[in-house]
DNA sequence: GATGACGGTCTTTTT
DNA sequence: GACCGTCATC
């Protein structure tokens, strides 16, 4: 048996594998076997260790990370045994234990999961409340202030004594009535699924011990992801046995934006002092020209852990790397690699495009559509963010939290039934006074003291009637599927669809989806199961999009998602700089070194094919700028590399910016790039949508707010730059 | 209260 | 070039 489990592994995994018992330290290079050891290490705690595998807890960062241990597990296992261990996601495991013991410190079973868009709202709310102009303070400013808050373990009143500046104050004050509306409508964001966890530990000791005696192993993946809050979550649990495994890259965080904090590392180290550390060195997945150039890569980052990575691997093709005119250009002439590569025996899904933000997908999916090339995009258009999933899942949250007045504004109007603004601020105002729930208000609704006129009143008895009778659990509607079904169509909602005539049918067949989705939950007694499917649904993301369950198809995803994943045939878009690295990033050394190892993190995913590209022209937000090629290029070895369409003919450069070869009137052209904003003295003010180079001039193209397309010499207009793009 | 036109903003990355 | 919030009009 042992042997079996130790077969194929090298000397360092099977040290990590074998590991008796205390903190463990697994540092683990890209391709280098990780998730096996983590697989194999509760083989062996099963097998050859006689512990419980229900006594096994395991930690992943993603649903589909978790979904690809467990099948691996089930392979190695078997079945039975495997479905015994506890796994999930941070926020997975977080969520089952506060409904399991939330109580106590006051979060109720049925509380509901705030998303992005849900916050959003809520912060909205509070503004209004506070008089905040959201127009002059967006309001992700605040969801982001208030998520760096919470992972740092921040309360309001905290962050309140903190604050220094105006706006410090403004977004403590911001924060606190934030709470208080979570609070209102009994719901939790993903932040506080394990604030609260780790606020229950403390608040109620017995059942962190209830846990901490139960969970003898805990294994973490993706360690340098982790945030503040989710170390003390994983530490708590792993207190007492002081089994803790945990297992990462320091040269893949690549989620520091989110609060991971690679100082978790370093603390393990130091709050486990015993621990033993493991390094995983050998490179199993890529050919050696593609490692090599990761590894001259990340040796550019100055702040970073010595972890050179080797592979015994074949030298493998060399490097491409293309520049491209344009986006259009880009996505050609890979689809024309993809049917070459296609032509000598890799299938669709071998290949992958990734890139640095969610907008470069759409050159692809046009060109693919035309060339017949399936894909599969992955998490741009989320299944469960499309407004009419978010509006079915509106009406089922107020079935089941009667307090979630953040659901029932969303869908009390929806479709238009009579319901306006007035109305509903007479409504809420009257909950206000009551100290109630929206839905509770309406259910005894008082007419004389609700301040508006008949009408109003007539829809808000209409829709409590409507609501009423989906809450009403006695009829033959007794699992999910039938409540979806009535809820279509006593709410009308399934008429209203049908009016978007443009996308009636797209949106029809997304509650189809959603319908067969449901039906997984009907065997179980209808509330349980709108219990299991609402929390289900809060937490899936991107990659459980029931849309893209397609077999053969080539792959389009961001960099970030493709963590952890790997793919023979892996192409790299938009290596231009202010996109990799992102322009957001240029102003800070730290956040530069996690760009680099965004694109480390791309590279390392290939296995035998990786192709880089750039292009001189990207449109963004409809304007076409000339663009510079990554700084990041510059740090792979010219040797590995197979460059082509290197050259850039003249006739494409109208940009002379970065041109300083061509001899120009100095003083009477100035520095002019496509998109800056122009004034001209006569035209008034304008944006550059053009420059095309003339015999010692240049001709510009310029969209006048006023004055509509105008033709300008550089050299006769004089045109003053407003702003530069 | 519903509807449609307009103007401003947005794009990093996600549990 | 999409989406959202705002405003004018019906």
């Amino acid at each position: 048996m042992k042997s079996e489990l130790l077969a194929n592994l090298n000397s360092r995994q099977v040290l990590a594998v074998t590991h008796d018992s205390g903190p463990l330290l697994v540092i683990a290079g890209p391709g280098s076997g990780k998730t096996r050891v983590i697989v194999h290490r509760v083989a062996f705690l099963i097998e050859q260790q006689q512990i419980r595998p229900e006594e096994i807890m395991v930690v992943t960062f993603t649903n589909k990370a978790s979904r690809e241990l467990k099948e691996r597990l089930k392979t190695l296992l078997g079945e039975s045994v495997a479905e015994r261990i506890i796994s999930g996601t941070f926020h997975s495991i977080a969520s089952k234990i506060l409904r399991v013991n939330g109580d106590p410190i006051g979060i109720k079973n049925n509380f509901s999961i705030y998303d992005r868009e849900d916050q959003i709202f809520v912060v909205r709310q509070a503004c209004d409340f506070l008089g905040v102009d959201t127009k002059k303070f967006n309001p992700s400013i605040f969801l982001t202030k208030i998520s760096n808050a919470k992972s740092k373990m921040i309360d309001p009143e905290l962050l309140q004594t903190a604050a220094v500046s105006v706006f410090e104050k403004l977004v403590a004050s911001v924060y606190l009535e934030y709470e208080k509306f979570l609070h209102d409508n009994q719901a939790l964001d993903f932040d506080d699924l394990l604030l609260q966890a780790c606020n229950l530990f403390e608040k109620v000791p017995q059942v962190l011990s209830n846990i901490q005696h139960r969970i003898k192993y805990l294994l973490v993946d993706e360690f340098q992801d982790t945030n503040l809050v989710q170390y003390k979550f994983a530490k708590q649990i792993a207190y007492e046995s002081q089994n803790i495994c945990v297992v990462g890259d320091p040269d893949q965080s690549i989620y520091s934006w989110r609060n991971a904090d690679l100082k978790n590392i370093l603390n393990f180290q130091k709050d486990f002092i015993n621990c033993t550390v493991v390094k995983l060195v050998e490179n199993y997945r890529s050919t050696s020209n593609i490692l090599d150039a990761s590894q001259a890569l990340i040796n550019k980052n100055n702040n970073r852990f010595d972890n050179d990575i080797e592979t015994n691997n074949p030298e493998g093709a060399p490097i491409e790397l293309y520049r491209a005119d344009n986006e259009y250009d880009e996505a050609n002439k890979i689809v024309e690699k993809i049917v070459k590569l296609r032509n000598d025996g890799f299938f669709y899904e071998n290949f992958a495009v990734t890139y640095r933000v969610n907008a470069q997908s759409r050159a692809f999916e046009d060109a693919f559509i035309r060339k017949g090339i399936p894909y599969k995009l992955i998490g741009a258009l989320k299944f469960y963010q499309r407004r009419e999933i978010k509006d079915i899942i509106a009406y089922m949250r107020i079935i089941h939290n009667s307090n979630d007045d953040n659901s029932m504004l969303r869908v009390i109007n929806v479709p238009p039934r009579g319901i306006g603004d007035r109305t509903i601020a007479a409504l809420r105002s009257l909950a206000n006074q009551k100290g109630s729930s929206l839905r509770n208000t309406l259910v005894d609704l008082d007419e004389e003291m609700i301040d508006i006129r008949k009408a109003g009143i007539k829809s808000l008895i209409n829709f409590q009637r409507i609501v009423s009778g989906l809450i009403d659990n006695s009829f033959s509607q007794n699992n999910l599927t039938n409540l979806l079904d009535k809820l279509l169509s006593t709410t009308g909602y399934q008429e209203h669809i049908k009016g978007d005539i443009e996308h009636a049918e797209e949106r029809w067949e997304n509650i189809g989806e959603l319908r067969s989705i449901v039906g997984q939950f009907d065997d179980l007694e209808r509330d349980e199961a709108l219990n299991r499917f609402l929390d289900q649904v809060a937490l899936v993301t991107a990659e459980d999009d029931p849309s893209v369950e397609i077999k053969s198809a080539v792959t389009l995803i961001t960099l970030h998602q493709t963590k952890g994943l790997e793919f023979p045939i892996v192409f790299i878009v938009g290596l231009e700089e202010g996109l990799l690295p992102h322009k957001r990033s240029l102003d800070s050394p730290e956040e530069l070194e996690e760009e680099r190892r965004l694109l480390y993190v791309g590279i390392t995913r290939a296995i035998s094919h990786l192709h880089l590209s750039w292009s001189t022209y990207r449109t963004i937000f409809g304007t076409t700028t000339r663009t510079i090629r990554s700084q990041f290029l510059e740090n792979i070895p010219e040797r590995l590399l197979h460059i082509s369409n290197e050259h850039i003919s003249h006739s494409e450069y109208p940009s002379f910016r970065n041109n300083s070869n061509l001899k120009l009137h100095q003083n009477e052209l100035m520095d002019i790039n496509v998109g800056d904003k122009v004034e001209h003295f006569k035209f008034g003010k304008g944006r550059v949508m053009k420059t095309i180079l003339r015999p010692g001039d240049v001709e510009l193209i310029v969209v006048f707010k006023v004055n509509g397309i105008k033709h300008l010499l550089s050299s006769v207009a004089k045109l003053k730059v407003l702003e530069e793009k």
